[in-house]
DNA sequence: TTGAAAGCGCTAACAA
DNA sequence: TTGTTAGCGCTTTCAA
């Protein structure tokens, strides 16, 4: 039960060749003649030696282990962002440092710090938006940080989103089209970045086309969960909307279910669009319609650009935005 | 860009003190006055200097990092087992290596390799079932491995779990109260040994009571997912079944979900219920009575135990089982 | 193609 | 209470 025994001392003296050599041919240089490779993996195997990657880590200043903070594993958006990071991660080698976060301030600056300590070699940072003691971190930070879902105005650091401004304009004008006039906006903090200067400006934009005045009184505030859709449908019900548009699906669940479950029929009565496209929108009944968002991809590119990163490349652009789509299911009338 | 720059000997020098006492103070070590104990904290903060874990770790031999190989973090079963482990895994100051398996047995090598070499403190292993590649895995490690929800008939890993086999037993039996008498037992793969040796066995158990014959046609096995448990509807639907006990919510929601697209009206004409109350459970139409478990629980339990393992206290039991319950919502009728 | 040797930044005896 | 000194297991010059 005691760590770690058979170190490459061992395999050198073992196969009669220096620490150095042996070095060299776990790490696949190719300086090392083949007859003396096969002998020294031959005493590897023999005495299952196994590369200690701290000492390693230690001697290279490269972990090859990277940073990933998520707000809640548990939620299905940002465990799909996990899911596509780690997937790359495993394709070049490095291991991920899991770290939940709460989005709270504390945990967030805490967690950091952790992750710093340990010497990772690069961090993506997950969540609904930058506050100043992370961005600070950020700062501090001797690594490469890369967003993923997650825009910050300042500063440009590195990120990978899709165009959210453009994805609600988008679903705010195909209920327009239908013929709403008004229109419930339904997103987190709108002292959040993302909020207030990409999607409420979409939704607005999609409103001024159609000459409709914009109304702050039709935008609800909720914090991102299933409860507070749910909760916030009393509200949405209450008011004159006939339809909305969701920032974030666990908040449309909650929306769709408390609405049915207070007789409102969607989507004869109401529609509802949301943002994600994640798994909840085909349990829902009736099923979600959604912008569509390539979650997975935009972990996965993230993770890509931070190896460009932690490999010193530039990369080419500094804010990838992923092309976004729609998809129409129940929560809208079928289009003609 | 370039890692950490300030390091013990800065501090020692900067402070007028040996690295022996920085290390002390660093690590809260007693045996500090406490005059110079702030003396040194002054300099720490004022060179912002940060503990490289890294050389802790290979001076040490402990990374107070643990493994954690999780099946699929998409899949919120495992993922609020995740936030369990990840949360007292925190409060006891360890850091978590997450790595995504797809239950593939390559891959499930392959990540348990990775942990070793990266000297995790210790393992805690999920999935659906341990193979015997994995089991070796087990025995190589010089490291504590305890599986959370997953159970296993060689040697008696350390584990928590619930007791799946009464549970079973429970839901079954409900269903027979009410009146079934064909009921279907959908599950995954009947080699999976918690399938085989416990759900199945309770299953069986509650028809013995009631003297029903037990019929394997009556059977069905899926793969755990969503996808897999609409599709299983139609086999479902097409035999003489008028109930089901699934052994997990996903294929759960797929069942319901299948079933009434087929115009099969749950709970009236078909009743379900299903396993883990995990959230979909309340976010299908009709919701799905389930029996509950305390999955957040096994996780922080299963972490909590590991703790103790890598502290090498023996706890008093190996297996832990936590309590299961019941919760009816709407996919059975309600019970008078 | 190979080896010798100096660290990487820290902890942990052991002394003082 | 504090300092000295070996390592921890590896990578990486620099020589040979």
């Amino acid at each position: 039960m005691d760590k770690q025994t058979v170190t490459i001392y061992d395999v050198a003296r073992e196969a009669r060749v220096s620490m150095a050599t042996v070095s060299r041919v776990v790490n696949g240089n190719a300086n090392v003649k083949s007859e003396t490779k096969d002998k020294v993996k031959a005493v590897i195997d023999r005495l299952g030696y196994r590369p200690n990657a701290v000492a390693r880590g230690l001697a290279s200043r490269r972990t090859t282990t990277i940073g990933v903070v998520i707000p809640d594993v548990t939620n299905h958006y940002f465990a799909e962002l996990a899911r596509g990071i780690d997937d790359v991660a495993a394709m070049y080698h490095y291991q991920i440092i899991l770290a939940n976060s709460d989005e709270s301030n504390d945990k967030e600056v805490q967690v950091m710090e952790n992750l710093l300590s340990k010497q990772v070699d690069g961090i993506i940072f997950m969540g609904n938006f930058v506050n100043d003691a992370i961005r600070d971190e950020f700062k501090k930070a001797d690594v490469p940080v890369v967003l993923a879902g997650l825009l910050d105005d300042h500063e440009a650091q590195p990120s990978v989103n899709i165009a959210y401004r453009s994805a609600m304009n988008d679903i705010t004008t195909r209920l327009l089209k239908a013929g709403h006039k008004d229109i419930a906006f339904i997103t987190g903090d709108l002292n959040h970045f993302m909020n207030k200067e990409h999607r409420l400006l979409g939704y607005q934009d999609a409103l001024a086309t159609y000459d409709i005045p914009y109304d702050e009184q039709l935008v609800f505030q909720g914090n991102y969960d299933y409860q507070s859709g749910y909760e916030l449908s009393q509200a949405v019900k209450s008011s004159k909307v006939t339809a909305a548009v969701v920032a974030n699906d666990e908040m449309a669940a909650g929306l769709v279910n408390g609405l049915t479950d207070a007789n409102v029929k969607v989507p004869e009565e109401f529609e509802i669009i949301t943002s994600n496209d994640s798994k909840v929108t085909v349990i829902t009944r009736p099923q979600l319609s959604s912008i569509t968002q390539p979650i997975y991809d935009i972990g996965a590119v993230a993770m890509r650009m931070l190896t460009k990163l932690m490999n010193h490349e530039e990369p080419a652009i500094n804010n990838i935005v992923l092309p976004h789509g729609y998809i129409e299911r129940d929560s809208t009338k079928k289009s003609v």
